[in-house]
DNA sequence: GGATATCGGTTCATTATTTGAACCATTATT
DNA sequence: AATAATGGTTCAAATAATGAACCGATATCC
């Protein structure tokens, strides 16, 4: 691995749920040695990817990385159109709504509606979404481009549940059902108790670049729920998709 | 310079007004060699942080920044928080409201709003401002830690105007006067033309970790206006500053 | 239409950077 | 008082980065 690797490798440690770490910490995780691992920090520090706590000496993400993220977001501006989306629909299904963004091979959640009870699925910013195994994945590849779907078939599948999707025809059969219904549904790929659906956004291309998921308990689960919420999803999806796009409806002929 | 840092300050050549470029572009305004640009690009590219145009080929900012930039708020919700009172103090005024967090030695522009009319201050998403010559940086220096504010007053302090105040003794006056007050007030200090009053947004250790400014044509600015903005943002900068720190009043007392 | 310049991308001997075991100084634990 | 963490530093040895020259493909110009 390149240095550059290494250096992004160490920021991709830090988590929604350890987002500081000290030195050492990092060092173990990361398989660097002490010395290398502080030469990255320091580096990284230097241009404001990361910041060190005066305190307790523990590093965290930097407000560069905030910069660079809105300068994205001025061209791309993904989140802005669509939170407001994912919280109607939050509100709408009284269930946890994700967002995702499709990055190398996989789907990185972007943002995340919480309903305010106890019994939920909780997924956090930043988690990153095996595309075979998830609603979110499955919904993705119905519409992604040849080459990104046949990447992830090709690859070796992990089985996360006794229900996991791993034979590549099975996982096909699902995308073409997504593409059908205008929705995936995915029964547990990931975890057990958890069932979800989820529509994919599209670009100007016709080609996925996100989607938006209902993520809940299979136990207060009925068909109807699947259905309603399906079709809710795929709403706010097209919803964003045109909101991104400028309301043309003719590029979206894929979905239609 | 290290491998990182090149790598980092190729990330840094994308901005609001220029969000993709090609490689000989970026090769060419970085100073390396293209072999070497593009080796970094690739690195870069393996972990999400620039994504390339399938049809131009160009490189842009890719979605493993909002990836990390999403964790770091997660854990300091300072757009989350900030934003709305932004919009509100946009919407009072009719001027151009900006939002900045500190960053190594500058502030960082991390949210713009702008109003209605087309004779209004300019400003971008990711512009770097400097500490001596802005209203922002002289109100973030009034809390800031000494070693910040001496390390802005010891380097070469650029006259951007003929307004620009460059005098270290100057400087710290107008921090004193923007402490008392409880804003700062910068006339054409950047850029011909502007006046600016800003309000520091105050950490739970009573330290500034950003700001909020309120830039407008001087030509349609009174003396009354700079009274009645400085007022209000600092009205917003103490409740932003509010939220952030759950209401604790106590934490604040730098402020009072 | 043919010459020229620019584009993105690649190669490989030379060169400069990264590496890591051993080393401090501090700060909790035991 | 001893032990084992922690963050941080050093320097010879190992490794990765570098860049001039190259390629093929577009675009531009006369």
């Amino acid at each position: 691995m390149g240095t550059v690797g290494k250096a992004i490798s160490l920021l991709e440690l830090f988590s929604v749920a350890e987002p500081e770490l000290g030195l050492s910490d990092l060092s173990r995780r990361s398989g660097f040695d002490k010395a290398t691992t502080r030469r990255l920090l320091v580096a990284l520090t230097g241009h404001g990817f990361v910041e060190q706590d005066a305190g307790t000496r523990h590093y965290r993400l930097g407000a560069g990385l905030s910069r660079l993220a809105r300068i994205r977001e001025a061209r791309f501006p993904f989140l802005q159109t669509a939170v407001p989306l994912v919280r109607e629909l939050a509100t709408a299904t009284a269930e946890t709504v994700h967002l995702s963004e499709f990055g190398i091979d996989r789907l990185v959640t972007v943002h995340v509606e919480h309903p305010a009870r106890a019994n939920r699925v909780n997924v956090d910013i930043g988690q990153l979404l095996p595309l075979h195994s998830t609603a979110s994945g499955i919904a993705y590849m119905a519409f992604a481009r040849d080459e990104a779907v046949r990447a992830c078939l090709a690859g070796p599948l992990d089985a996360f549940t006794a229900h996991t999707l791993v034979e590549p025809a099975a996982i096909a059969r699902s995308m073409d059902e997504a593409r059908v219904r205008g929705y995936s549904i995915c029964d547990q790929g990931l975890e057990e108790g958890v069932i979800s659906v989820a529509a994919a956004i599209l670009a100007a291309d016709g080609f996925a670049l996100g989607t938006i998921a209902v993520a809940a308990p299979k136990a207060r689960t009925a068909a109807a729920d699947i259905a309603q919420r399906g079709l809710a999803v795929m709403a706010a999806a097209r919803e964003i998709s045109m909101r991104l796009n400028g309301d043309n409806l003719q590029i979206l002929r894929r979905q239609a």
